[in-house]
DNA sequence: AACAAATTACCCCATATGGGTAATTTCATT
DNA sequence: AATGAAATTACCCATATGGGGTAATTTGTT
């Protein structure tokens, strides 16, 4: 390891020259912190950044030829040690969770603040996950049931079993009824859910958190 | 309005006499903070919550008779405008997204910073989400793809529109292949998967994220 | 008491599905 | 060039599924 003992290194990845510079300046000043690779498109960084042993990467998203979504994605494969935030303006639903299914482990907005964000590095190899509160609000929420479900007690817990792929005769046999009754319930099911097949009723019961 | 002006009005609900007390103590001695309501017990808090316009609740889980978990769902559907934080020592899975499901939009472990608690109490009725660090990690973490999916390029274009409900034919059509084509992909999936039927296939896929 | 919703049950029938088996072609990696 | 995985096509058959309809009973809430 060739790197100063307890020295965190950084890599940046944003295309505005200005942002850019003045957040290497920023990290590479502060005591604890190196800032030695910058990148101003998301290709040449997916190119360079294997084996400079980087703790985090600070990763726009809107990026010229290549989002910082897919950068990570590619990259977090190549180098699963290294922790990446993303830092932008963003603040969609898509632009969030596409970067935390792509690997990305915090996300901040570009309107932190400087002590926040070298705070935020810190945080992030610290098997933490450093978020902007009203994105940390919004990861939080895409957890909660949507609304009510449109069900009857009973046709929950048919839907439940459909989910598991029981089919009619098995789940009449567990819930001690006809298989009639089973197929008069998931009628109705279907029409509550607006649907008209097993896969899509599971899909949604999924998606909308019924089950 | 009985309040006084900017004064956050916050309430407890821990079985442990000696960290109510000094829980309650801390937060009502801190200036713009104010905690007249503690209970030791979650249904005599479920009981009595209503109507006392708090602004945030601070909810441990384990607890006599009712777990602080039922109790956020059951006050959340009462009481929706006031914010619920989980205070506890429990960091498994099933407590952390069970919590955030039932409603929670907090998640902090007991042994928290007074300093960082009422931060975070000051957060979360600003439209944040206070975490501790490894918990927002192992939120952030069950967004990330479990592991390679074991289905081909053509496999898993296929299970996303089985995902969908389309029949055979319409995915052949689709597809520009026959039926047939598409059955022979569906049974390999099936047994890459380890299901027998559609709707297996389709709650697999979303759970393992594959599509 | 009255009414809506939920639950139970049954019919017919066309189609979709899943299991089994087999063979050919395409394509990438060795 | 060769080996193997993936993609493609095809067939048979028993069963499951979904759409159509009808109707009695129970439960729950005005």
């Amino acid at each position: 390891m060739e790197n100063k003992p307890g020295v965190i290194k950084v890599a940046v990845v944003e295309d505005d020259a200005e942002i850019r510079q003045l957040l290497t300046l920023l990290i590479d000043a502060s005591p604890g912190f190196s800032c030695k690779h910058s990148y101003n498109d998301c290709k040449t960084a997916v190119s360079e950044l294997f084996g400079l042993d980087h703790d985090v990467i600070l990763m726009d998203i809107i990026l010229p030829q290549m989002s910082g979504i897919e950068g990570v994605k590619l990259l977090k494969e190549k180098i699963p040690n290294t922790d990446f935030i993303m830092l932008t303006v963003q603040e969609d639903d898509n632009s969030i969770f596409d970067s935390l299914c792509a690997g990305a482990s915090g996300y901040l907005l570009k309107d932190t603040p400087p002590a926040e964000l070298l705070e935020s590095i810190k945080e992030v190899i610290n098997g933490g996950s450093p978020m902007t509160p009203s994105i940390a609000r919004r990861v939080i929420d895409s957890f909660k049931r949507t609304d009510e479900s449109p069900l009857s007690k009973r046709e929950t817990e048919i839907l439940e079993l459909l989910c598991d792929g029981k089919n009619y005769k098995v789940i009449a046999d567990q819930l001690f009824v006809s298989g009639n009754t089973v197929r008069a319930h998931i009628k109705n099911i279907y029409r509550k859910l607006h649907v008209s097949s097993r896969a899509e009723a599971v899909k949604k019961a999924i998606n909308d958190k019924l089950v």
